[in-house]
DNA sequence: CAAATACTTCGGTCAAGACCGTAGTGTTTC
DNA sequence: GAAACACTACGGTCTTGACCGAAGTATTTG
């Protein structure tokens, strides 16, 4: 009846780290197996089977039986807000421990964030974006506007079939920037068109992007995103759109063992 | 490194009973002193002292000593976004488990959710604005219109203050209704607006709020919300203005001792 | 059918932490 | 200054639940 118990329910789900691993692996849209969940989650197949059952039982997580395997998947984008939210609070916790991100450089500058893109990247783009007033965006409200449509348009980014059933235009604060990105059909629809023309590339294991060549040219020409774009530089960091290429493939795979 | 640790850490705070308690009794923007959180929570004050030390550590509270007293209130909205997206997710969680709430029948008519209303009366009010397109809005985003603007000038609601350092318009999923009502500054001013000429009030200890005849008559006249506005009616209940008046003060205080 | 794979169930160990009683510290009231 | 009040620190009890080893159930492969 009262509405504390129930979500300290959800919240005790989500608080233990093992858990916590799983979801974030998840967070990217993918589905993964039982086997790969434990892994990830650094813990033994019977121990990750017990959590799953109860991720699932508590509808967090969508299960697909497959032969002899189990797909899981997050349930809701529902879900997948609430873990961001964790992550903005989780950052802006700790008084005056911001920004002391020592790796996770790569993850910092692009990273996917459930199905669309997020860091530093995702975050200038969407600046252009509303700089150019092809978009209409505050921290909590996005709008498309007539000539953002069109742009959209001759990039060929189809955002017809994406906005059939689906939410629109919507900013996702960033957690790593602490500004917002874009999500919803229009955020997902620039990840796909940036996917399939190679502009970015996955990392194995990761939710960390990897801007390629072609992706550096097409993203300066097409948002007039110059090598290095003037950050907000609140921790005095200058981004390059290549950045973290070199320096890390830093595999996001947990080892496992005890916790 | 791994986002997963740092969100399990947040998480496993919310997770506990009394502490999710505490934060949902600050929900509604209010501060509360370390007693009446204690209270609410329904441990003993050590035991919720330590409790609020750790909330506060952790950057979800903040403090403000004042005499004797330490009152504490949520340290900012995207905590109270997280509260609210965990209650969306607790309540879409256990499948088939939807809509068995009784009791509580107040709450889910109207309430405040941290600075603005929600229940179903902030539902079909969102609905009216939306269908006399003075605001558009989507289950992401939100955009006052032209006649939105005069339409809320007529009324007296003064948007200008509020909207200067604050998110103007976004919605918010109703976890009662599953359906958005709104938020930001013009949910704010909207509550504000409804305080003042008493077409609500608060329920003592609660965020439960009660529809005046006042407010019932000029919800009527402004809105063109009748006795008994249709509803979604995914549960064949229709609610009315005063409903829930009658039938429960329901005071939403825990009694105090052991869990 | 046997072996391998993917996952679950059961049982017992163990550590984390929620809880309160007691005993403090700081602040206001009389 | 004494008493009442609001809150905090410490110490010990006790429950919860995370963990893995061993064994068991589906499903696919050879």
């Amino acid at each position: 009846m009262d509405t504390g118990p129930k979500i300290a329910q959800v919240a005790a789900l989500i608080g233990d780290p093992a858990r916590a691993n799983m979801l974030s692996a998840l967070m990217d849209g993918r589905t993964l197996t039982a086997s790969e969940l434990a892994y990830v989650s650094g813990v033994a197949p019977q121990t990750a089977s017990g959590h799953l059952a109860k991720l699932s039982d508590a509808g967090l997580l969508a299960l697909a039986k497959q032969g002899r395997r189990r797909y899981f998947r997050l349930a809701s984008p529902h879900v997948a807000r609430v873990l961001e939210g964790l992550m903005v609070v989780a950052q802006e916790g700790p008084a005056r421990q911001r920004n002391l991100w020592r790796g996770g450089e790569t993850l910092r500058h692009a990273r996917t964030c459930y199905d669309h893109m997020a860091g530093r990247i995702a975050v200038v783009i969407a600046d252009r974006l509303v700089q150019q007033s092809f978009i209409l965006l505050d921290e909590d409200g996005g709008q498309l506007t007539d000539a953002g449509r069109s742009f959209f348009d001759e990039l060929g980014v189809d955002l017809r079939l994406a906005s059939k059933r689906r939410v629109f235009c919507r900013p996702c604060l960033d957690w790593s920037e602490r500004r917002p990105h874009l999500a919803g059909a229009v955020g997902a629809a620039i990840l796909d068109h940036a996917l399939e023309h190679d502009w970015v590339e996955h990392v194995r294991d990761s939710r960390a992007l990897v801007v390629t060549p072609v992706g550096v040219r097409e993203l300066a020409t097409t948002f007039g995103i110059e090598g290095a774009p003037p950050m907000d530089g609140h921790d005095g960091r200058v981004g390059s759109l290549s950045g973290g290429r070199v320096s890390a493939i830093a595999v996001e795979s947990a080892s496992p063992g005890r916790r």
